[in-house]
DNA sequence: GCGCCGAACGATGACGGTAATGTGAAGGCC
DNA sequence: GGCCTTCACATTACCGTCATCGTTCGGCGC
């Protein structure tokens, strides 16, 4: 039974002292290569695995950061999490992705699970809009980016895409396609990135001299497929419909295609559709969507940088400053708003 | 700077020694009342959070484990994740979920990584076909349970579907509806899934009288949306085409859907579309996908509490028996299989 | 008054690994 | 030859927690 060897069975077995394992391990080139060639054997041999737990009781931290996500039921945040994946293995760490759910309970039950593993730091898309989960971060000094949704009042590292450059790419797309009344199914009233987007799309409107009445807004209570479908059905519904609909975010897109679909309507000759995100099943569409591409990768990665800039300076010399970083969102176009006409 | 309390430091500020802090925290009765208030007060004044690693350390173990998953892209990789994290949770354990990404490689790497941690146990669906890295988990003793994927030659713990049935759920569905000939996009020909849903679709073929020439095999390459694509133009050019198409996941389904969408082929009047696992996707595709439900949920949260079994068995008095949970798959009805006929 | 008991808390030794410090031998230098 | 350095390895002091084992002390029975 392999049952626990400790590095002490492997410096009995090598004939060597703990520490002379330990620094075959962690410094081989202080060992004399014969012995390291006994002591690597011995390892080999029992199957010795050093023990994380021990590492970081004596390094004061761990090597794994915490990933906190709002849904991975969203690709765009599991997208996220393979950026930020990548990152933190090209520096040796592992990252813990979990799942608020976005509820700002879960939320604080996972930030003291990795309060409890002395994470080396955590990203986060947060999930409790009074900041309170925020705050418990900074007591206990525990150094968090803000990914995505960048909340108000705070100073820290963050990443995150212009909204309103990428609400203005959408509805400046479908002005230029000749579209003159444009749905805007927004999601949650309450939601920064709703409002960005929308200040986007009117921005969009006022450079072609359309004006705000031109923009029908459709707010839904969810950001899913069955709140996209639930708005396709009122956009039916609609006087004077809307030739076009910007949704915010691609799961309301495929909720209203295929409320679309349901009631007969062609996509896009009857109406254009352009989501956010461009999440991968945009593309896989029956109607492939038009999109605004979020840098999901990137931003994981970007953000799992920053971090790791962020706890390197801390016992280092260099001071680390907070940065937020802010990328543009870039159209991606499909035959979901290319109208034959 | 709150940086690093420890037990001792709450012991100093409340006047008490650690052994009481301790107590405190886990077995309050213990502890006389004033004290105990006394050092709770502390606790929260310097915001005192225990150290897992200092705790896993004494233990000699975590309480934390692993879960390897083929493709987080896959939403039924996140049901399974949802199950597992729930049941893990309500022990009082966390799940560290990792993405294999279909490599052995990088199966590998996580598995040492799972090793490092000295995780309670791994909930893994194998990605590695030689079982080379199962030997390396029985190496290094740690328990494991697999998850959909059940190689063979192994006797652990096991939670999977009966494959055979669901093909057969399947194709009797539309042998029903009165199709004769059906088309199997199947993926990759050597995943024991692909044979035992292909064996299922036979045997319920049979069943009407129908022989193995009635099902039409299209294997792909990858279990992806373009795969399905790909898959899709081939069948549109098979002399005497099927009228019915059964395919081993819904990614491919989608696929499929989008390229007779193009080719404007009607479904599900032309085409009738049979998918597999009812990721969330399928009932948001513009015909909605009838599918042949996996419990991905319930899979998750079971093979979480098998290893919870195991991992209990192990110290206490009671010996743990492997068991290979089989689960019935369920057929859900959508209008990508219901003609109008 | 004596002895005993239990309650409440203190002291301590693992757990496994790391890094600073110690030690002994070989070898170089004046 | 005496002294110092260097190399190669051994020793050991932590890190934070927790369970075991002491210790103290007040109370109780006789």
């Amino acid at each position: 039974m392999s049952q626990s060897v400790g590095i002490k069975d492997v410096a009995r077995a090598a004939g060597v002292s703990v520490g002379t394992v330990s620094n075959v391990i962690n410094r081989p080139d202080t060992v004399a290569t014969e012995t390291r060639a006994r002591v690597q054997s011995a390892i080999d041999r029992l199957g010795y695995v050093r023990s994380e737990s021990a590492r970081q009781l004596r390094a004061g931290r761990s090597r794994i950061m915490g990933l906190l996500v709002l849904d991975m039921g969203n690709p765009f945040f599991v997208d996220v999490a393979r950026g930020a994946e990548r990152a933190a293995r090209d520096a040796g760490l592992g990252v813990m992705v979990c799942n608020s759910a976005q509820s700002a309970g879960e939320e604080a039950e996972y930030l003291s699970l990795f309060a409890e593993q002395r994470v080396r730091g955590v990203l986060l898309t947060p999930a409790d809009a009074t900041g309170r989960n925020i705050e418990t971060f900074r007591r206990h000094n525990i150094p968090f980016v803000l990914v995505d949704r960048v909340a108000e009042g705070t100073t820290e590292c963050s990443v995150s895409v212009d909204d309103v450059a990428g609400g203005a790419l959408a509805v400046r797309h479908l002005v230029d396609a000749g579209h003159r009344t444009i749905a805007y199914v927004s999601g949650p009233p309450g939601l920064n990135q709703v409002r960005d987007r929308r200040t986007g799309a009117l921005n969009a409107l006022a450079e072609a001299g359309l004006g705000p009445e031109c923009l029908r807004e459709l707010p839904t209570e969810r950001l899913d497929v069955a709140a996209g479908r639930d708005a396709g059905a009122r956009l039916l519904g609609l006087a004077d419909r809307p030739t076009a609909v910007f949704c915010a975010n691609d799961l309301l897109a495929l909720g209203v295609l295929q409320a679309m679909y349901a009631a007969g309507i062609t996509v896009p000759d009857d109406l254009a559709i352009v989501g956010y995100d461009d999440i991968e099943f945009a593309a896989a569409a029956a109607v492939p969507l038009t999109s605004v591409r979020q840098p999901a990768v990137t931003m994981g990665a970007l953000a799992a940088e920053l971090l790791l800039e962020e706890t390197e300076a801390e016992n280092g010399t260099k001071r680390h400053e907070h940065r937020r970083v802010v990328l543009q969102p870039e159209l991606v176009v499909r035959r979901s708003s290319l109208s034959a006409r």
